[in-house]
DNA sequence: TTAAATGCAAACGATTTGCAGGCGT
DNA sequence: ACGCCTGCAAATCGTTTGCATTTAA
């Protein structure tokens, strides 16, 4: 299951890619791939160790290009989760916030549309012009609060 | 206007720091003004200028030791907005959220009592205990507006 | 063919740390 | 007096860049 045809209809990071005039090199290939098996929010170091297991001879220089050419080109966004160290994911869905665990680093997503009205609502009250948004609850999972 | 006996009732930023068992030291009375002064939102490199202005003899390390100690203990808090470079600012007014002009940089701070409330709403829907949250809208300020 | 992509190592900027001396309690 | 605090400079960490070589289109 290395290139997954992807949920019927949407295509995969690489195809994006292609697609925005960002050239698909063997390196890129892999570092999609890994993205995309992830299931997102991995950080450069994760990014860079997945994509070595594929190819030894990959370098960080290349994933730190690769992953700024492609946040550029808007192929996927970048998360910071109250740390420095970016993480990464695809925007290719919905707009969603996150529910950042402290215990175990887990990172939910959910999605509120009352929420996303709020957001607007308040940026009008305050005359400001609203081009993107981030929201991330820190706290303890189900699983951590149940480990006590 | 040096030491500001402060808004009836609250403390100064190195009392807090005193009942907490952060020794007051002069170094660090000093970086407590330039925060109280600032209004908050100022990074480590503007409050080590500012310090300096203060008191020539104060170095990095200070700064980013004193900062570091009084978040450790919950003196002030560090905010990202979506770069790098740590912001701090006091915690001792409620809770907000802010809004970040992407043109000019500003950060305007605003407080939503519906929107604390949704947090809470979704958080208990995800069966996710909620410790603290951090909501950043970007986008443009009135005067960036206006500014075209 | 030709510009863009890559690995390597050096460069970089921000933050941290070891140490010898200074200062608060 | 004691242990924490400080400045300084060196060390470290994550990220970026220059250069010679390889590769996609």
């Amino acid at each position: 299951m290395k290139k997954k045809k992807a949920d019927a209809g949407k295509e995969t990071l690489i195809e994006i890619c292609q697609k925005k005039g960002v050239r698909a090199t063997s390196k890129r290939k892999i570092i999609c791939e890994v993205l995309e098996k992830s299931g997102g929010h991995l950080n450069v170091e994760e990014v860079y160790h997945l994509a070595k297991k594929e190819d030894k001879s990959i370098g960080v220089a290349t994933v730190y290009r690769t992953l700024k050419i492609m946040k550029d080109a808007g192929v996927i966004e970048a998360q910071t989760f109250g740390q420095d160290h970016s993480h990464f994911e695809s925007p290719t869905k919905n707009h969603h916030d996150h529910l950042v665990c402290t215990s175990c680093g887990k990172i939910e997503e959910f999605v509120s549309d009352k929420l996303e009205e709020m957001k607007e609502k308040v940026s009008k009250q305050n005359r400001f012009k609203m081009l993107s948004h981030k929201l991330e609850i820190y706290g303890l999972c189900a699983d951590c609060q149940k480990k006590g």
